[in-house]
DNA sequence: TGTACATCAGTGAACGCGCGTTCACTGATGTAC
DNA sequence: TGTACATCAGTGAACGCGCGTTCACTGATGTAC
């Protein structure tokens, strides 16, 4: 006789989602915990289900943390290729690639945390489900893709240099940010610059400086 | 009758310099575990003490990964010093204090991950040691650090941009690329440059770029 | 349309473990007389 | 120099807890006839 439902109310003995489920309900606990403060009991209490249930889905806890950051790979991805494709000058647009890497990190911190944590020295956990050479396949991708980004806004090149070269630089810039921002040690105050418009000038400099290299 | 003495062996019931030992002990774990994966009763164990005798020395675990976050801020505090005192144009000191900092984080991965683990949204932990506006009173003294040395090293200015915007940047980009580094997430390959000489660009296409910003 | 059965996604109780922390204690040290 | 005593840095046993994981099970679903 129960003619209405709870939100987040099972109807019965099967969920229907389960692993999507708990992969958001990973992702949530490891942006407000951290990853070491992530519970697989925590996530299937939220989800509404035994702990023992998870293991239908998953191999343990390191494979849904590993999918976790994998779903944050594809994600990135695509949010850095809406970006490119947007409108504007080549600049503006590899700048607003940038942006989007910012706005990332800040909004998915839990996809960010399991994306990029340190991983002690075994390099086992995940040579099972990677092609077996690159430890972060997915990571790659999104590298290649700023590569390629880069490549095809400045087609001129960059007089000798490696578009890679650039790209890393573009990458570690955001990265730093995003974490010193993330970790609340980036220097605040009211005459201290907003952190896109840090990413914003420091990526000017490195293509610009990049462009202008063998010139002087 | 004990002529001799085994490497490690304490002679006696009392230590003579736990705490020293303790956070060595700390810092050498975090370096091998991870921040999450140390254990005081690892530590104990190594340095041959009951865990409970760490009580006499620090309030609790946070408390002592805390002190080793301290030690590596006054650590890494004096290597950029010392980079900032040797020889060269300015340009190239301010480099090297750069590639300091890589060393730093390369060689002390204990200490780096204390002083830069991003924390749970509590705020309640640093602000019994602090003096209770910053967070980590020694990062910021290495920050106010670096945007003196940026300041001596240019005495010149960067022609009304804050010294302060460009020392973040240099900051940002030196954490990138340092922890994408310890992480094992930077591009490695035959044809890749090494994360010096990335280091070393980069700072140099960021004050660059800021002495050139308002010539454009 | 109805029944039998294979498949699969959950349960719930239990496990072994190792963690951080406490407590009353005891052995060593150093100082006063 | 020797003895009494306060101080302090360790011990070791125990604690409560919560973790990831396992296991035999059971309820629901869907398919074949």
């Amino acid at each position: 006789m129960r003619h209405w439902r709870a939100p987040f109310d099972r109807q019965g003995y099967h969920h229907g989602n389960l692993k999507e489920a708990l992969i958001e309900a990973a992702q949530r606990f490891i942006a407000e915990r951290g990853l070491g403060g992530f519970t697989l009991a925590d996530a299937a209490k939220l989800v509404g289900v035994t702990p023992a249930a998870l293991y239908r889905h998953f191999r343990g806890r390191e494979a849904l943390v590993a999918e976790v950051a994998f779903r944050g790979f594809t994600q990135l991805t695509e949010r850095l290729g809406r970006a490119l494709k947007s409108d504007g000058t080549p600049l503006e647009r590899f700048t607003r690639m940038g942006e989007a890497y910012l706005a990332f990190a800040e909004q998915e911190p839990g996809f960010y945390a399991a994306m990029f944590s340190a991983k002690p020295a075994d390099g086992e956990a995940c040579a099972a489900d990677s092609k077996g050479e690159k430890p972060f396949p997915a990571g790659d991708n999104a590298f290649d893709f700023l590569v390629h980004a880069l490549s095809d806004t400045f087609p001129e090149g960059f007089k000798g240099v490696d578009a890679r070269f650039i790209a890393i630089e573009v990458w570690a810039l955001s990265h730093g940010i995003a974490t010193l921002d993330a970790a609340g040690q980036l220097p605040k105050g009211p005459s201290m610059p907003d952190k896109y418009e840090l990413l914003r000038a420091g990526v000017l400099a490195l293509v610009h400086g990049a462009l202008r290299r063998s010139q002087t």
